[in-house]
RNA sequence: GGGCAGGUUCCAGAGUGGCCAAAUGGGACGGGCUGUAAACCCGUUGCGGAAACGCUUCGGAGGUUCGAAUCCUUCCCUGCCCA
């Protein structure tokens, strides 16, 4: 058992605060340590900001302490206020439960649950049969509704309005906290910074009730140096299952990172030792796009399988490899010039193609562009391309002489998303 | 339950009978410069149309009017104050 699991999850930057640096440093140290981590059933699936608990779990996993990831189907029928603006929308029981079960099979590819060293639970299975006022006698009445008040988690929502229902998140999420110190002796919950005052609660709960000590940790709230929330793009979420977000949009996303932000992505994304990160820190200018493709193959490689990683990090090279006849200066590595049938791909048939093809319909046919309208937009300022040849003119049709000698070819819309197009009889 | 103030395009926020597809800012997107980065500069930002123009939008439903985001009725929702 390595006695530096804490340090380590430090240097790489997953620590925002902990209840008690030295006791945790310690306890991590010198026993198997039972922790558990929340996830919300609010969607199918989780997306990139979830990675940070999820990575930090596999290093203590490795470490050989045990892991518990709760989804908690029971909590998000309540929904947690915590620096939240607006009450969240109320989600059916049924739609909830089927997202935990979706959240656990995804969950299951990093953590492997096993029963004894990963543990998948559901709070909903607890949470559901509380008895009202019992839960009130029990628990209720170790919560200071003055001391919530003054929480700044709950500030804004005192200006823009707080339900009861909500009000009562932190009461149940520490209730799971004790739940799971009873039955696993559970010790230490980690979360999202925002999670801080809902994980104290808990460590108090357990203190007041059981006369038990346990510990909370955070992770920091990540945001891309320009600002944005980690995991978001302007099409929405950067979902982890692939079906909702292709691994090679994934494999994109982490190129495409900010260069201030590619050292603590590696840290937190990936598993690579800390000296080949550091050693990938001191790349500059355009060398820093290596660190961003090593970031983007190890992140891909993680979530979707090293299969997944290779074809995405060849469809990239295809796409940005500068082999098209626009392309003048030579690209940076010229080693691999990828396989390009892997990039996303759609089949029109011949017949279409004879007839000639309006360019606007299609990029919008195939995702690359929202609508017919933004399409001819793009068009007009100059940013839709076929086979890296600016489309000139909106009259201009797609016909089988545009077909490369692969037999296919390539629309591009802006610089970076691609499309390829190939013919079927 | 009573009183007051509100619900506008991705967000914030103007607009109070025609000049409104709707100001301004932010965001986003495209172009230029670059390194598939940032910053900066230019442009775009409801849908359909090559265009003329048409269609759908201002919480929901109904109504007044030649004409409504703007007026009336009613319903839903939010905030504040009072109970």
């Amino acid at each position: 058992m390595s006695a530096n699991v804490y340090d380590e999850l430090k240097e790489r930057g997953f620590v925002a605060q902990v209840s008690d640096e030295e006791a945790v440093r310690k306890m991590l140290a010198a026993e198997r340590v039972t922790f558990y981590v929340g996830f919300d059933s609010t969607a199918t699936s989780l997306h990139a900001g979830s990675l940070v608990p999820i990575m930090a779990m596999v290093h203590l996993r490795r470490a050989g302490h045990r892991a518990i990831a709760v989804v908690g189907s029971g909590t998000t029928m309540v929904g947690d206020p915590s620096g939240k603006t607006e009450m969240r929308q109320m989600l059916e029981e049924a739609t909830i439960r089927a997202q935990g079960q979706a959240i656990l099979i995804q969950l299951a590819r990093y953590l492997h649950f096993d029963g004894t060293s990963a543990i998948a639970v559901d709070n909903a299975d607890w949470l559901l049969p509380l008895p009202y006022i019992s839960f009130l006698r029990d628990i209720g009445r170790h919560f200071s509704v003055n001391r919530m008040l003054a929480a700044e988690a709950y500030k804004l929502r005192l200006e823009k309005g707080l339900s009861f229902i909500e009000f009562n998140y932190q009461l149940l999420q520490a209730y799971d906290f004790l739940t799971l110190f009873r039955e696993y002796h559970c010790t230490m919950q980690m979360g999202g910074d925002d999670q801080w005052g809902n994980i104290l609660a808990g460590v108090d709960l357990i203190r007041r009730v059981e006369g038990g000590a346990a510990e909370a940790l955070t992770f920091p709230l990540l945001t891309t140096a320009s600002g944005a929330k980690m995991g978001k793009t302007a099409q929405g979420a950067v979902w982890l299952d692939g079906a909702l977000f292709s691994p090679y949009d994934f494999y994109q996303y982490w190129v495409n990172c900010d260069d201030r932000d590619v050292g603590r992505f590696l840290r937190i994304f990936t598993l690579l030792p800390l000296e080949e990160i550091r050693r990938l820190e001191e790349l500059k200018d355009s060398g820093i796009n290596e660190a961003k493709r090593v970031l983007a193959f190890e992140a891909t490689k993680i979530t979707h399988g090293e299969l997944e990683a290779e074809k995405a990090r060849q469809a990239a090279a295809a796409a940005f490899g500068k082999v098209g006849p626009a392309g003048g200066a030579t690209g940076a590595k010229s080693d691999v010039i990828g396989d390009i049938t892997v990039l996303p791909t759609t089949a029109v048939p011949r017949s279409r193609l004879e007839a000639g093809i309006a360019l606007a319909g299609l990029f919008t046919e195939v995702g690359l562009t929202p609508s017919r309208k933004e399409a001819k937009r793009m068009i007009e300022q100059g940013g839709l391309y076929v086979n890296d040849e600016r489309i000139d003119s909106i009259e201009r049709l797609l016909t089988l002489k545009d077909l490369g000698p692969d037999g296919g070819l390539l629309l591009k819309a802006g610089k970076k998303k691609v499309h390829r197009i190939v013919p079927a009889d």
